[in-house]
DNA sequence: GTTGTGACGACTT
DNA sequence: AAAGTCGCCACAA
């Protein structure tokens, strides 16, 4: 049986994949870490992911574009800021999925860094 | 063992 | 657009 710290470990290792300047959505993320309805599990795995790990944590935002930490948090603020440090644009606090978001299999193809 | 909760998300009202 | 409902997974009480 896998314990929850495999599991942890699974998603761990697709956000490590994040390239830098794109997001993901925790559904996305648990679904190709092999957990289709998991995405509370993404969340869950980024809360526990340990710092040493220096995983791109903020590249993972949820479904609606928006930054899922809650208002008035300190890493809320720390993520938009890594994000647009990257390039990554906030539109009505929102970031645009179909020009930021990270598509496996089209970002070989039509990824241009300028845009 | 049960219950409530959440950095979620798809669907239905 | 907004508010419920339900499924999911781990964890705390």
């Amino acid at each position: 049986m896998a314990r929850a710290n495999d599991n942890y470990a699974r998603i761990w290792k697709v956000v490590a994949q994040i390239p830098r300047g794109r997001v993901s959505t925790y559904g996305r993320v648990a679904e190709r870490a092999g957990f289709p309805r998991g995405a509370r599990l993404t969340a869950q795995a980024l809360r526990a992911a340990p710092k040493k790990a220096k995983l791109p944590w903020h590249r993972v935002i949820n479904a609606q574009g928006r930054i899922a930490i809650p208002k008035g948090s300190r890493s809320r603020a720390r993520q938009r800021e890594l994000l647009e440090r990257e390039g990554v644009a906030f539109v009505n606090g929102r970031v645009n999925l179909e020009r930021f978001g990270w598509q496996t299999s089209l970002d070989a193809m039509l990824w241009q860094p300028d845009d």
